[in-house]
DNA sequence: CATGGGATTGACT
DNA sequence: GTCAATCCCATGC
Protein backbone atom coordinates (compact mmCIF):
# COMPACT_ATOMS: atom_id res chain seq x y z
CA UNK A 1 0.00 0.00 0.00
CA UNK A 2 1.44 3.82 -0.85
CA UNK A 3 1.05 6.57 1.29
CA UNK A 4 -2.22 7.37 1.92
CA UNK A 5 -4.20 10.45 0.18
CA UNK A 6 -4.39 12.61 3.77
CA UNK A 7 0.21 12.78 2.66
CA UNK A 8 -0.99 14.79 -0.17
CA UNK A 9 -3.68 17.09 1.72
CA UNK A 10 -1.49 19.37 2.40
CA UNK A 11 0.53 22.76 1.21
CA UNK A 12 2.19 21.71 -2.11
CA UNK A 13 5.64 23.29 -1.28
CA UNK A 14 5.32 20.43 1.66
CA UNK A 15 4.42 17.72 -0.14
CA UNK A 16 7.11 18.63 -2.31
CA UNK A 17 9.74 18.10 0.70
CA UNK A 18 8.43 15.21 1.89
CA UNK A 19 8.60 12.81 -1.32
CA UNK A 20 11.93 13.07 -1.45
CA UNK A 21 13.43 10.10 -0.48
CA UNK A 22 10.06 8.49 -1.20
CA UNK A 23 10.08 5.52 -3.62
CA UNK A 24 8.31 5.54 -6.85
CA UNK A 25 7.19 1.50 -7.98
CA UNK A 26 5.34 0.21 -11.05
CA UNK A 27 5.47 -3.71 -11.68
CA UNK A 28 8.61 -4.93 -11.06
CA UNK A 29 10.60 -1.22 -11.27
CA UNK A 30 10.86 1.05 -8.42
CA UNK A 31 13.19 3.79 -7.56
CA UNK A 32 13.74 6.69 -4.62
CA UNK A 33 12.52 9.91 -5.65
CA UNK A 34 15.82 12.33 -5.69
CA UNK A 35 14.51 15.34 -7.46
CA UNK A 36 10.61 17.42 -7.44
CA UNK A 37 9.25 20.71 -7.96
CA UNK A 38 5.67 21.71 -6.62
CA UNK A 39 3.41 24.02 -8.75
CA UNK A 40 0.05 25.87 -7.58
CA UNK A 41 -2.84 27.27 -9.30
CA UNK A 42 -1.71 30.65 -8.12
CA UNK A 43 1.26 30.89 -10.29
CA UNK A 44 1.44 31.01 -13.29
CA UNK A 45 3.78 28.41 -14.18
CA UNK A 46 1.42 25.72 -12.51
CA UNK A 47 -0.80 24.25 -15.55
CA UNK A 48 -3.70 25.15 -13.58
CA UNK A 49 -3.53 29.04 -13.28
CA UNK A 50 -5.58 29.26 -16.76
CA UNK A 51 -8.33 27.55 -14.63
CA UNK A 52 -9.98 24.48 -14.89
CA UNK A 53 -9.92 23.15 -18.59
CA UNK A 54 -10.18 19.22 -20.31
CA UNK A 55 -6.38 19.19 -19.45
CA UNK A 56 -6.45 20.48 -15.99
CA UNK A 57 -9.23 18.42 -14.34
CA UNK A 58 -7.16 15.78 -12.80
CA UNK A 59 -5.15 18.63 -11.32
CA UNK A 60 -8.09 19.61 -9.23
CA UNK A 61 -9.23 16.69 -8.57
CA UNK A 62 -8.75 14.41 -5.42
CA UNK A 63 -5.24 14.44 -3.74
CA UNK A 64 -2.96 11.62 -3.83
CA UNK A 65 -3.64 10.64 -7.63
CA UNK A 66 -1.28 10.82 -10.62
CA UNK A 67 -1.49 13.47 -12.96
CA UNK A 68 0.47 12.86 -15.90
CA UNK A 69 0.78 14.93 -19.33
CA UNK A 70 2.03 14.69 -22.18
CA UNK A 71 5.51 17.18 -22.57
CA UNK A 72 6.56 18.47 -25.95
CA UNK A 73 4.59 15.80 -27.75
CA UNK A 74 6.77 13.24 -26.63
CA UNK A 75 7.59 12.57 -22.91
CA UNK A 76 5.07 11.61 -20.36
CA UNK A 77 5.44 13.47 -17.13
CA UNK A 78 4.67 12.49 -13.48
CA UNK A 79 3.18 14.79 -11.17
CA UNK A 80 1.66 13.84 -7.82
CA UNK A 81 -2.08 16.06 -6.72
CA UNK A 82 -1.55 18.00 -3.58
CA UNK A 83 -3.56 20.11 -1.81
CA UNK A 84 -7.44 20.05 -1.25
CA UNK A 85 -9.96 18.64 -4.14
CA UNK A 86 -10.72 21.74 -6.23
CA UNK A 87 -7.28 23.93 -6.15
CA UNK A 88 -4.96 22.96 -8.46
CA UNK A 89 -1.82 21.87 -7.09
CA UNK A 90 0.74 18.87 -7.93
CA UNK A 91 4.37 17.90 -7.58
CA UNK A 92 6.48 17.15 -10.78
CA UNK A 93 8.78 14.28 -10.16
CA UNK A 94 11.70 14.83 -11.75
CA UNK A 95 14.33 12.31 -11.07
CA UNK A 96 14.75 8.67 -8.84
CA UNK A 97 17.38 6.69 -7.39
CA UNK A 98 17.14 3.46 -9.45
CA UNK A 99 16.93 0.58 -7.17
CA UNK A 100 14.57 -2.33 -8.80
CA UNK A 101 14.36 -3.63 -12.17
CA UNK A 102 17.32 -1.82 -13.23
CA UNK A 103 17.57 -4.36 -16.29
CA UNK A 104 13.86 -3.71 -17.17
CA UNK A 105 14.56 0.14 -16.87
CA UNK A 106 17.59 -0.58 -19.12
CA UNK A 107 15.55 -2.58 -21.84
CA UNK A 108 13.05 0.40 -21.90
CA UNK A 109 15.21 3.03 -22.04
CA UNK A 110 17.62 1.94 -24.52
CA UNK A 111 21.02 2.82 -22.70
CA UNK A 112 23.18 0.99 -20.32
CA UNK A 113 24.25 3.54 -18.11
CA UNK A 114 22.70 3.61 -14.90
CA UNK A 115 22.66 7.12 -14.35
CA UNK A 116 20.82 7.62 -17.52
CA UNK A 117 18.04 5.39 -16.50
CA UNK A 118 15.73 7.91 -14.45
CA UNK A 119 17.88 11.59 -14.00
CA UNK A 120 14.89 13.38 -15.66
CA UNK A 121 11.30 13.39 -15.75
CA UNK A 122 10.72 11.85 -19.08
CA UNK A 123 13.60 9.47 -18.58
CA UNK A 124 11.81 7.82 -15.65
CA UNK A 125 8.71 7.69 -16.67
CA UNK A 126 10.33 5.84 -19.63
CA UNK A 127 12.00 3.84 -17.22
CA UNK A 128 8.79 2.39 -15.21
CA UNK A 129 6.21 2.56 -17.97
CA UNK A 130 4.28 4.96 -17.11
CA UNK A 131 1.92 6.34 -19.74
CA UNK A 132 -0.58 8.79 -20.39
CA UNK A 133 -3.09 5.40 -19.41
CA UNK A 134 -1.71 6.32 -15.54
CA UNK A 135 -3.50 9.69 -15.47
CA UNK A 136 -5.79 9.86 -12.89
CA UNK A 137 -4.99 6.82 -11.11
CA UNK A 138 -4.56 6.46 -7.49
CA UNK A 139 -0.80 6.76 -6.23
CA UNK A 140 -1.92 5.05 -2.98
CA UNK A 141 -3.71 1.48 -4.62
CA UNK A 142 -3.00 2.06 -7.89
CA UNK A 143 -0.51 0.81 -10.94
CA UNK A 144 1.93 3.26 -10.08
CA UNK A 145 2.50 3.71 -6.54
CA UNK A 146 4.74 5.79 -3.93
CA UNK A 147 5.55 4.45 -0.78
CA UNK A 148 7.47 5.81 2.15
CA UNK A 149 11.56 6.08 2.42
CA UNK A 150 13.41 2.47 2.29
CA UNK A 151 14.32 1.31 5.95
CA UNK A 152 17.63 1.02 4.27
CA UNK A 153 17.98 4.37 3.19
CA UNK A 154 19.71 7.64 5.01
CA UNK A 155 17.37 10.48 5.42
CA UNK A 156 18.78 12.65 2.83
CA UNK A 157 19.73 15.69 2.61
CA UNK A 158 17.52 18.50 0.75
CA UNK A 159 18.41 21.69 -1.44
CA UNK A 160 16.32 23.71 -3.19
CA UNK A 161 16.51 25.59 -6.23
CA UNK A 162 15.07 27.47 -9.28
CA UNK A 163 12.43 24.89 -11.05
CA UNK A 164 13.24 24.11 -14.39
CA UNK A 165 12.51 24.53 -18.37
CA UNK A 166 9.68 27.39 -17.51
CA UNK A 167 8.99 30.73 -18.53
CA UNK A 168 7.28 32.47 -15.59
CA UNK A 169 7.29 32.76 -12.71
CA UNK A 170 10.84 31.76 -12.48
CA UNK A 171 12.07 33.02 -9.61
CA UNK A 172 10.20 30.50 -6.87
CA UNK A 173 13.02 28.28 -5.23
CA UNK A 174 10.33 25.27 -5.65
CA UNK A 175 12.50 22.79 -6.86
CA UNK A 176 13.77 20.02 -4.08
CA UNK A 177 17.18 17.81 -4.70
CA UNK A 178 19.12 14.94 -2.67
CA UNK A 179 22.48 17.12 -2.33
CA UNK A 180 24.97 15.50 -4.22
CA UNK A 181 22.95 12.70 -5.61
CA UNK A 182 24.45 11.69 -9.49
CA UNK A 183 20.86 11.07 -10.32
CA UNK A 184 19.45 14.33 -9.96
CA UNK A 185 18.69 16.01 -13.58
CA UNK A 186 20.64 18.99 -15.09
CA UNK A 187 21.12 21.55 -14.49
CA UNK A 188 22.39 20.33 -11.30
CA UNK A 189 21.94 23.20 -8.23
CA UNK A 190 25.24 23.71 -6.12
C1' DC B 1 -11.19 25.62 -37.45
C1' DA B 2 -6.10 27.25 -37.51
C1' DT B 3 -2.37 28.38 -34.93
C1' DG B 4 1.26 28.17 -31.54
C1' DG B 5 3.55 26.97 -27.46
C1' DG B 6 5.43 23.99 -24.22
C1' DA B 7 7.11 21.41 -16.53
C1' DT B 8 12.11 17.44 -22.54
C1' DT B 9 15.39 14.69 -24.63
C1' DG B 10 19.01 13.21 -27.63
C1' DA B 11 21.57 13.92 -31.72
C1' DC B 12 24.52 16.87 -33.77
C1' DT B 13 27.90 21.20 -34.59
C1' DG C 1 26.15 25.43 -27.94
C1' DT C 2 21.79 24.51 -31.47
C1' DC C 3 17.73 22.17 -32.92
C1' DA C 4 14.04 18.84 -34.40
C1' DA C 5 10.74 15.46 -32.94
C1' DT C 6 5.71 15.20 -32.09
C1' DC C 7 1.00 15.85 -29.75
C1' DC C 8 -2.31 17.87 -26.66
C1' DC C 9 -5.03 21.53 -26.08
C1' DA C 10 -5.72 26.67 -25.02
C1' DT C 11 -6.58 30.50 -27.46
C1' DG C 12 -8.40 33.47 -30.94
C1' DC C 13 -10.65 34.39 -35.27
Amino acid sequence: MGLPARFYARPVLEVARALIGCTVAHGETAGVIVETEAYHESEPACHAFVGLTPRTRTLFGRPGRAYVYRSYGVHALLNAVCEREGVGAAVLIRALHPTTGLERMRARRGVEDERALCSGPGKLTQALGVTLAHNDTSLSAGPVRIGRRPPDWREPVTVDGTRVGITRAVELRWRFCVAGNPHVSPPRPR
